[in-house]
Formats: structure tokens, C-alpha cells, sequence
DNA sequence: AAGACCAGCAACCGCCACAGC
DNA sequence: CGCTGTGGCGGTTGCTGGTCT
């Protein structure tokens, strides 16, 4: 006798997500925040299983996720920590702000991994070049994983102390850019500002959805859209509208967050008229995001120093023959 | 124009780790 | 110390839309 399956209950709904389960998701994910997901189905009365709901909101709904094609950065950044740590999507996701460890893999499968297939078959062996990778190259992935772990560890340690030095002044900068976010007129004051500015970007992602949804629907207009975009704000945001300008709220903290993630890469990688990035590394979302990955770097950044140094290091373990 | 084929992606499934009892 | 419940992860499936013939 296997174990019971966790979704084997009758009545539990399964296939693609609805828009309408997606609102009652996030809303009760609003209140309550994420985790114990166990009791999601139970209180809002989805006929998901829990595992569905957790799928649903950390490769979907969650805050700062971003989705279209990868830049090339992102490619390089993906051949080499596979190549480096294997098929360990969840470890290679945390790498990859914004970028979830599901759509990766499938980007790995479906993209990544022919491509890399034809420039083996092209012949030479250094033909990984132009991605940075010497896939012949065995390695030492106890060695590996312990300093991935450490860098990221580091990376957290580093991010926290810039920012606590003053640590009145960050959550002064937390209430500022949460009472801008939500009150870009200045005119009314929300009651959960340091939860809402995290749902707003789920109320993007959950926008986008019904783009989608409704792109089929005759000349649906973007007023149309525009306007379904506002309840959706309007809803989660507490009556609020949490628009696009909200974003303009961030980027005081957004400059703060800036400042130290140069510090600590070197590089800008926080342009704050990236209005996507400042939103997504509000500080709130950044907390709320601290559940699963470090957010340490941008979106179109240079070639940067985590990978310099995952570079530098390989070169150096091939001259040293592992 | 229609059917076959393919690629991309969301979601599911099963296993594992870990915490609580 | 073993059992149970829960969450996390990686592999896989199946649907959908696009392209080809």
C-alpha cells in the first residue's frame, strides 16, 4: 500500500487556475500571508488541494515575479549554475530574482538544454564559450554548494546591515514608500500598507492573467482592461488605486536599496526607473520574498560578479585539474 | 483550409526532509 | 525514537497555440 495521495479527495478541482480562484487566493494570502497552506482550501472554500494553492502563488502570484523571455545574462546565469549544481532548479532560482525555479526548469527543457545540445554536436568542445561553460569540465559540487550557500548567506548578511544601520530611518522609508505606493495623491491612507504593497504586485500578476483572459474577447478595449485593473487594485489595495504610478512611491527605498547592492556587487544594479525592479524589491516585497531567494540583482545587469567569481573560480579550478 | 506536428508552459505527481508530537 | 503532517523540490504530463505540410 502506497501512501494517499494528498490531492486524492473527491470533489478537489484540478486543471488551470481561474481568475476568480486567483482574487480569492491572493486576498486571503493578503490577510493572512503565506504559509500554512494546509489551511488555504479550508478557509476560502477553493476546491484546490493545499499543494495547489502553494504551486499556484509561488510560481504565479507571488510578488516580483517576472516573466517573458530570458535575457542573456539570464541564459549564461542558468548554463553555468546548471552545469555547476545540476538539475537543482529551487538553488539555481535563487540566483535568478524574479525568476522562478518552475520556470527555469521548463526553460532549461523546452530551451536551454537543445541549445546546448547543438553546440555539442557542432563539434568542438570549447564551444560552450559563448555562455561561459565548459560542460566536459567535471566538478566538485560539495565545493560548489558550500560556496553558493555562503554567498548567499553573505549576500543577506550584507544587504541587512547596509540597511539597518539606521534602522528607524529604513522603516521610515518602509512607511514612506508604502503610503506613496498606495496614496500617489496623497488623499487617502491605507490600513495595511506593509502587506498591500506586496499584493499589489500580486494584483499585477493576476492583471496580466486577465489580460490574457480577456484578450480574446471582442476589441476589449484597454479602458476595459484599465478598469478591471483598478478593481483589482481597488480590491486589494483597500480601495486604493495601486497603479503603475504607484511604483514612483518606491523609489526612495528603492535608491537606499540601490546604494547597498552596489556596495555589495559593484555594479547599478538597481536603476530605479525600472519601475518593475524598484516594485518588486520594495523592501516589504523583499521580506516577503526572503522566504525563498535573495534578491541580488537586476534585471538587465551587466555581467555581474556572482557570475565573475563562479567564472573566475572554474578557470581556476581547471588550471588546478578538478 | 485542414490536419499533423511541435514548442512552450502551467499544473500535477511522487518522493524527500523536517518539525512537532 | 518512531510516527505523522506539512512543505519543498524535481520530474513529468497534458493542454494550448503556433507552424508546417
Amino acid at each position: 500500500m502506497g501512501r494517499p495521495p494528498c490531492c486524492d479527495k473527491e470533489g478537489v478541482k484540478k486543471g488551470p487556475w481561474t481568475p476568480e480562484e486567483d482574487i480569492i487566493l491572493v486576498s486571503y494570502i493578503q490577510e493572512h500571508g503565506p504559509g500554512n497552506w494546509k489551511a488555504v482550501p479550508n478557509h476560502t472554500g477553493l476546491l484546490r488541494c493545499s499543494k495547489s494553492c502553494r504551486l499556484r502563488w509561488t510560481n504565479y502570484l507571488r510578488p516580483g515575479i517576472k516573466r517573458g523571455n530570458f535575457t542573456d545574462q539570464e541564459d549564461k546565469m542558468i548554463i553555468h549554475l546548471q552545469a555547476l549544481l545540476g538539475n537543482r532548479w529551487a538553488a539555481i532560482a535563487a540566483y535568478l530574482p524574479q525568476r522562478t525555479d518552475n520556470d527555469i526548469k521548463n526553460y532549461w527543457n523546452t530551451y536551454l538544454k537543445k541549445k546546448l545540445k547543438k553546440l555539442e554536436a557542432g563539434g568542438c568542445e570549447g564551444s560552450l564559450g559563448d555562455v561561459g561553460v565548459s560542460v566536459s569540465q567535471p566538478m566538485s559540487r560539495g565545493q560548489w554548494e558550500r560556496r553558493l550557500q555562503t554567498d548567499i548567506h553573505m549576500a543577506k548578511k550584507a544587504l541587512t546591515e547596509a540597511l539597518s544601520p539606521n534602522k528607524a530611518y529604513a522603516s521610515t522609508l518602509l512607511a514612506e514608500s508604502n503610503s506613496n505606493l498606495f496614496n500617489d495623491n496623497g488623499s487617502n491612507n491605507t490600513t495595511k500598507p506593509t502587506q498591500s504593497i506586496c499584493y499589489a504586485s500580486s494584483a499585477d500578476n493576476i492583471a496580466r492573467l486577465l489580460k490574457g483572459w480577456m484578450k480574446n474577447a471582442p476589441k476589449a478595449s484597454r479602458a476595459a482592461s484599465a478598469v478591471t485593473q483598478n478593481s483589482f487594485y481597488n480590491n486589494l489595495a483597500g480601495g486604493d488605486t495601486a497603479s503603475s504610478e504607484g511604483t514612483k512611491g518606491s523609489t526612495s527605498s528603492s535608491v537606499e536599496l540601490s546604494e547597498a547592492f552596489e556596495s555589495l556587487f559593484g555594479y547599478e544594479s538597481l536603476d530605479s526607473s525600472n519601475s518593475e525592479f524598484s516594485q518588486s524589491l520594495s523592501p516589504e516585497a523583499t521580506l516577503f520574498q526572503d522566504e525563498s531567494k535573495p534578491d541580488i540583482a537586476g534585471v538587465d545587469m551587466p555581467f555581474n560578479l556572482l557570475e565573475q567569481w563562479l567564472l573566475d573560480d572554474a578557470a581556476c579550478q581547471q588550471k588546478l585539474g578538478f
